[in-house]
DNA sequence: CAGTGAGCGAGCTTCCGCTTGACTT
């Protein structure tokens, strides 16, 4: 018999609330959600009010058995899942799948774990908010309509296992439109001017400072006028500005925040942060790391502005609490914060440390005083033109929470930090030393991260942050989106210089375009975007979900009767599925490039069966058309004719070694050298267009080499059984499979006896796994 | 591992949100 059971979502919360609370106590676990929509026919009847069909997953059928089972001989039990649209869902299916007997069920909410929060929480019951619940199973239901309605019209129309969704869509979207913004940039090239003027220091001496002019010039002509004006200026003072500035710190971090700093700050992508930070939380480090709320507790509150005092002083404190302004936050937790405000720093791995340092000073510069700063302009005349210089130099007076954290942005800084002015007077005259016309180009717009696309979802309200990483993992699999480096590429500008008396024009080398880390769509992506778009508008359109929101908040309220609103929106969009798979025809992405000038035949791009493929000629010529899949990087929206016609270059003969040809072409899995039918991979910096037959039979006796070195050690007796060296250092190969050889033995000396010892470890250890 | 892209058909794929392991290379 138990007293209390308790059951709340996460099995470290449970660990923690248990503390708290006293031996009458069970605590445990649901691990999420314990029942979904079943898979055979949608899980739903729509013919009968869209009377969902749930189930218990395989993999839960465990904790709900355990859970009965405790339910049954409790007393009481608390449902204390989350305070939020899911939460309540949770809290309802265990109710109905427990079996749970109505008086003897509680429903409880905290935002917070700490003991005073869990209790008062105990003290206020109440039961399932049906209302809350019945918002949850709309969002639950429409989702299911739109994801397993659209995904069989794309394997239809586009290519089989395609997926589409409320979220994944969109999300595809929004790489899809960048793409094209980047696509029709121009970039527009102008003349950015700096000067180099000194003010005498009163010692004899000088002291120089930076001024930029206030007008940029768009041709090379009109800048060198500008500078032979300035030959015979004269510089005077005619403005001084001080202005007092304060900065303030950012809030606590949130899910999407936490990815976006952890990018920036540490290069971490936006899955390796989340499994960083459950470490954290399950070692009792952080607080739970996937929420939208940038509260703090009081007694978070508390220590931090306790640890503040000590670390710092009073004048550093400056305790706030933030309120958060995202789209459909739902609040059901605290921000991320550490655990124990009073620890700076952790044991553990290097990611867990260097993520944790992060989080102890975000939260810590939150609860600090603003930084003061005073920002000094000075605007130059310049006696022989209109224009005028600005130098601007800031001085920090207080560094307040500046001195734990600052905030990273995702533009490049241009400005080099700016210092301090030298002391001028208004009328008094400066001395230039130096004026130089730099020419610029306005940059593409950037194209997003991982991160960034977090950010952006975030602003649209689209997706929840347990499924921020999910989801870029999931359109990254379908291939509708690729996470790729782009090398920078090299340019000439001019720079145009007065010294002295003479003007003089010069080149500059710059690199630009250099992208680490980006997102790109493949085209896949932009295909099944272009036909999500055409056919269906209103689900692709940014504000769909914010709108589907507004109407689940209606029946959370009770105002709005769920099977309605779910009947609304799926007659016309059942209707729409209906008309597209009868009409449009399947989507390829066909494109007519031009015509072969050998041939005179047209040539047209297209995804074929395993990929973008380039044709030339038709499929009911006479001759069979001839087709070449695109290259790496290359893509149906972009490619040229003459790029297409030279993907038919290959394969190449490029002469013969040993008696026999040699061919270079590209396949499946990349160029590749074949040679009396064996193959060889070409290297990186390897261009199979232009490769000659000796870098060829350069790559063919490499490879001959290390398959040499290959078989480290075999044994007659065991035909099957090989040591042998590959990527990852040296192993065993038995029967096909792999298994790795410890640290502390030789390789080369194992014995044929040793090496099925190994083996056998090796299986029954993986048997008992299963 | 590697030159594919005709056409047919069986059987499979798929959503979003809540949560942790269990897998190895």
């Amino acid at each position: 018999m138990i007293e209390n059971l308790v059951i709340v979502e996460s099995p470290a919360k449970a660990k923690t609330i248990e503390r708290f609370l006293g031996e009458e106590y069970t605590v445990k676990s649901s691990f999420g959600h314990i029942r979904d929509l079943a898979k055979k026919n949608l899980g739903i009847d729509i013919d009968q009010e869209f009377t969902p069909r749930y189930i218990v997953p395989a993999d839960k059928k465990k904790v709900v058995k355990e859970l009965k089972e405790l339910a049954a001989k409790s007393g009481t039990v608390w449902l204390a899942t989350d305070e939020d649209r899911e939460g309540e869902a949770i809290a309802w299916h265990l109710y109905r799948e427990l079996d749970l007997d109505k008086d003897r069920t509680r429903r409880i909410v905290f935002h917070e774990i700490t003991r005073d929060a869990i209790h008062k929480a105990l003290e206020n019951p109440r039961f399932i908010d049906e209302d809350l619940v019945n918002a949850q199973q709309a969002r639950r239901i429409l989702d299911r309509l739109v994801g397993f309605e659209l995904s069989p019209l794309l394997w239809k129309k586009i290519k089989p296992s395609l997926s589409a969704g409320r979220v994944q869509s969109v999300a595809v979207k929004l790489i899809v439109e960048k793409e094209r913004e980047i696509q029709e940039f121009t970039p527009r090239k102008y003349f950015r001017v700096t000067g180099i003027f000194a003010v005498p220091d009163g010692k004899g001496g000088w002291n120089q400072f930076k001024a930029e002019l206030s007008k940029r010039f768009n041709t090379a002509g009109e800048a060198r006028n500008f500078l032979e004006n300035c030959k015979n200026s004269a510089f005077t003072v005619k403005a001084v500005e001080m202005k007092p500035i304060s900065k303030s710190p950012a809030p606590p971090f949130t899910t999407s925040t936490l990815q976006q700093e952890a990018s920036r700050k540490l290069g971490f992508s936006v899955n390796q942060t989340m499994s960083v930070a459950q470490r954290l939380y399950e070692s009792g480090k952080i607080t739970y790391m996937r929420t939208d709320s940038v509260n703090l507790s009081s007694l978070a509150i508390g220590t931090a502005a306790k640890r503040i005092r000590e670390i710092f002083g009073e004048n550093y404190l400056k305790s706030r609490n933030f309120t958060t302004r995202s789209k459909g936050a739902q609040e059901a937790h605290e921000a991320i914060r550490p655990a124990y405000m009073d620890q700076a720093s952790v044991e553990g791995t290097r990611p867990e440390q260097r993520l944790y340092e992060l989080i102890w000073k975000r939260t810590i510069a939150s609860q600090m005083s603003e930084a003061k700063l005073e920002k000094t302009t000075v605007t130059i005349k310049i006696s022989n033109a209109p224009e005028h210089f600005v130098a601007t130099g800031e001085v920090l007076k207080f560094d307040g929470f500046l001195k734990v954290y600052m905030e990273s942005s995702d533009e490049e800084q241009e400005e080099e930090t700016r210092g301090l002015l030298p002391e001028m007077k208004v009328n008094e005259k400066v001395t230039c030393e130096e004026i130089e016309a730099a020419e610029r180009s306005t940059s593409q717009p950037p194209r997003y991260t991982e991160a960034s696309l977090v950010k952006k979802m975030e602003e649209l309200g689209i997706g929840r942050p347990s499924t921020y990483a999910p989801t870029i993992s999931t359109i990254q699999q379908r291939e509708y989106v690729v996470r790729e480096d782009r090398q920078g590429k090299e340019r000439e500008m001019a720079r145009i210089v007065l010294k002295g008396d003479s003007v003089s024009e010069g080149k500059v080398q710059e690199k630009f375009g250099f992208e680490k880390g980006k997102l790109f769509p493949t085209d896949i992506g932009m295909i099944v975007n272009d036909f999500l778009e055409q056919n269906f508008t209103d689900i692709m359109n940014y504000n769909f979900t914010a709108t589907v929101e507004k109407e689940f908040d209606e029946i959370a309220v009770g105002k709005v009767d769920w099977p309605r609103m779910i009947r609304d929106f799926y007659d016309p969009f059942h209707a729409k599925v209906e008309s597209t798979t009868e009409q449009s025809d399947k989507s390829k992405g066909e494109k007519l490039l031009g015509k072969d000038s050998e041939t005179g035949k047209p040539v047209s791009v297209k995804i074929g069966r395993y990929g973008p493929i380039a044709q030339i000629g038709e499929a009911g010529d006479e001759e069979k058309p001839r087709f070449a899949s695109l290259r790496k990087g290359q893509s149906l929206e972009t490619i040229t004719l003459q790029e297409a016609l030279d993907l038919f270059r290959l394969p190449r003969n490029v002469g013969t070694y040993e008696n026999e040809e040699v061919v270079v072409s590209t396949g499946r899995y990349g160029p590749y050298v074949r040679h009396k039918s064996k193959f060889y991979s070409l290297g990186k910096e390897d261009d199979p267009y232009q490769i000659g037959i000796e870098r060829a039979i350069e790559i063919i006796e490499e490879k001959k080499t290390r398959e040499k070195n290959r078989i480290i050690n075999a044994f007659p007796e065991e035909p099957e059984l090989q040591v042998l060296n590959g990527r990852y250092g040296p192993y065993i190969s038995f029967k096909k499979k792999n298994y790795r050889i410890p640290k502390s033995k030789n390789p080369a000396e194992l014995t044929l006896e040793e090496c099925r010892q190994l083996i056998e470890k090796a299986d029954s250890r993986s048997k008992k796994g299963t």
